[in-house]
DNA sequence: ACCGAGTGTCGAAGCGCTTCGACTGAGGCG
DNA sequence: CGCCTCAGTCGAAGCGCTTCGACACTCGGT
């Protein structure tokens, strides 16, 4: 397994036939004979070959790799990230592609030197701004992208998301059909909000938009994530609204706080007041009680926004934007 | 910016020069005069030149990339992985390098063919368990690799890691200095010491030596992730220990419930009982109270596994084993 | 004036792969 | 029976870069 590595020229010797062939064998680009093939593989085997990426790389101008580019920023929820990242190695692995793992802070011009010495094909960009600084790059580049999130003007753009508004109204309807009248969102901290974050935007007005439908009164309000910040926010909320019996949670740092602010103040949930969170599963499954929760379908992100780079890298033309429908599963806490 | 990228012969023609001199000057491997030089940055400015990533492997027989092995896995915290991931990322960055996202569920197969393609030049493991199944394909692969972790037998490999027995003992440490004479370890779920996860065993290991040495008595216990679990097994023992004063956490994901427990049984820390958690630092701020924590250099950690494997990659020798001495961090918890 | 030791530059030979055009037989057709 | 087609294979030309050896100067020492 150390010195030299094998190259395809050994494999052809070995199998006495030309180097071409191998790599026919190994592509399928052209017929070859049944017997030709498994002679060939038999020595790709038996030599433990594995073909050079760079030279095949140079020579194909593929490199049969994307980038993916993950933001580091305060109110992002890692673990969801996590959960994006994983399934996109993993989607891209089915395609017979690797992933290069770039982060935001190098910004466009991490980007472009990635794209312009041709070490990825095409790139996928998470959590994306409304007016995001790279958007402009990406649509210059020669090579294809996926945003997972929607800046503010999409149009010739590749976008992949939950449809966030929508999940914000699920939740409203939900507690609606529960019978709540009065109801709240507790979201992202407002530092999210200020930067143009599009999926807490889209919550909020998602959440609104509900509200005024169904005749519910809602309230909407930022949300930090340290317990004594969430403590008083709630108690200041159970103070002015004395109504208030529906809560929809949309920050995962912050529900299992707010849980134990309700149980500070002697709420229990879900009979005195309902609690609906958009959030990963295990967090929602996690807490006392387990909560009823739109999940953020992250792997199914993932493997559409791969998906959609896969046949873009293929010439072949895809929808600007790609919502996911959100779905809503009932536990203990409404 | 699309179109046909640009190459190092069109650099040189408009420079004036040979191809080989416009690699000497990007490379610096032959001297070149002040005046050549200049000419030669200044065209490749002008045509917005990025070397050939896949020729240049090719050529040098360096990829300038590096894999990183993350892991899936229940019982990591997933946000202290991220910023292993970003400090990697970041380092690797510092040394000119990129960085390769490989999962660990692809097993040593994966890593094989990174390693044998040429795509990676060196490889950094993280979450490694004590009988990891890879570590014998490290011995022998040709490429270099750091692990962050110690696996039972880490002769003749590369590894880098918190010193948790010293973190466990330092917390016992800082609760006898407080006076507290009972204390006891809530640690991992009890399926993470049955994987065989250094950390989380050294780390229990570290506790129990001191609670001898200190002369106190302690008990360790795993500590399951939803809340229900921690505050069953929080009001066990609490009854079981009346005596108990002084608890450390070693559970990111548990530490708010233990807080929330805590809370729900009237007990108030530090007054009746003082928490250390061994932590990230946002966590530990977060809580209420904020807590007093020895923190995972998740930063310094990442760091070091890099520079380590960029000296491999020098040929220059390197030390086995790299722990890091841990910091405790005073709050208002103890 | 001449040699030796740099110093700066060039040309060409690969690195290991893909892909194009060409070649060889075998088989189907009139 | 000759011709065309097509499946199967080969050789060679790059892909864009690094690196080695060679070459042309300059300059200080004699």
């Amino acid at each position: 397994m150390s010195g030299r590595a094998v190259t395809i020229s050994e494999v052809a010797r070995h199998a006495g036939v030309a180097v071409s062939t191998v790599s026919y064998v190994l592509s399928g680009k052209r017929a070859i004979s049944a017997d030709t093939r498994r002679r060939v593989l038999d020595s790709v085997r038996v030599l433990g070959y594995h073909p050079n990426a760079g030279a095949r790389a140079l020579a194909s101008r593929r490199a049969n790799v994307i980038a993916l580019v993950l933001p580091l920023r305060a109110g992002v929820h890692v673990p969801v990230l996590m959960q994006f990242a994983t399934s996109v190695v993993t989607a891209a692995r089915r395609y017979d592609h690797d992933v290069l793992l770039l982060t935001a802070d190098e910004g466009s011009d991490g980007l472009r030197r990635a794209a312009a010495s041709a070490l990825v094909d095409g790139l996928v960009l998470m959590d994306v701004e409304l007016h995001d600084s790279r958007v402009p790059l990406l649509r210059e580049l020669a090579e294809p992208s996926v945003l997972i999130g929607f800046p503010a003007d999409s149009a010739g753009l590749t976008c992949v998301d939950l449809d966030f508004a929508r999940a914000g109204a699920l939740c409203v309807e939900h507690l609606a059909e529960r019978g709540h009248r009065e109801v709240a969102l507790l979201g992202a901290p407002s530092v999210v909000y200020d930067r143009g974050t599009g999926f807490a935007r889209r919550t909020r007005e998602g959440f609104a938009a509900a509200v005024a439908e169904t005749g519910l009164t809602g309230v909407a309000l930022p949300c930090e994530e340290n317990f004594d910040q969430v403590s008083t926010a709630i108690a200041g909320l159970l103070d002015a609204r004395p109504g208030l019996s529906g809560l929809v949670v949309h920050n995962e740092a912050a529900v299992g706080h707010v849980l134990g602010a309700l149980r500070q103040y002697g709420r229990r949930v879900p009979g005195d007041i309902a609690v609906v969170a958009i959030c990963p599963d295990d967090i929602a499954e996690r807490a006392s009680p387990p909560l009823t929760s739109v999940l953020i379908p992250a792997e199914e992100v993932g493997r559409q926004a791969v998906r959609l780079l896969m046949e873009k890298l293929e010439g072949r033309a895809v929808p600007d934007g790609t919502l996911l429908q959100p779905r809503l599963t009932v536990r203990d806490s409404t």
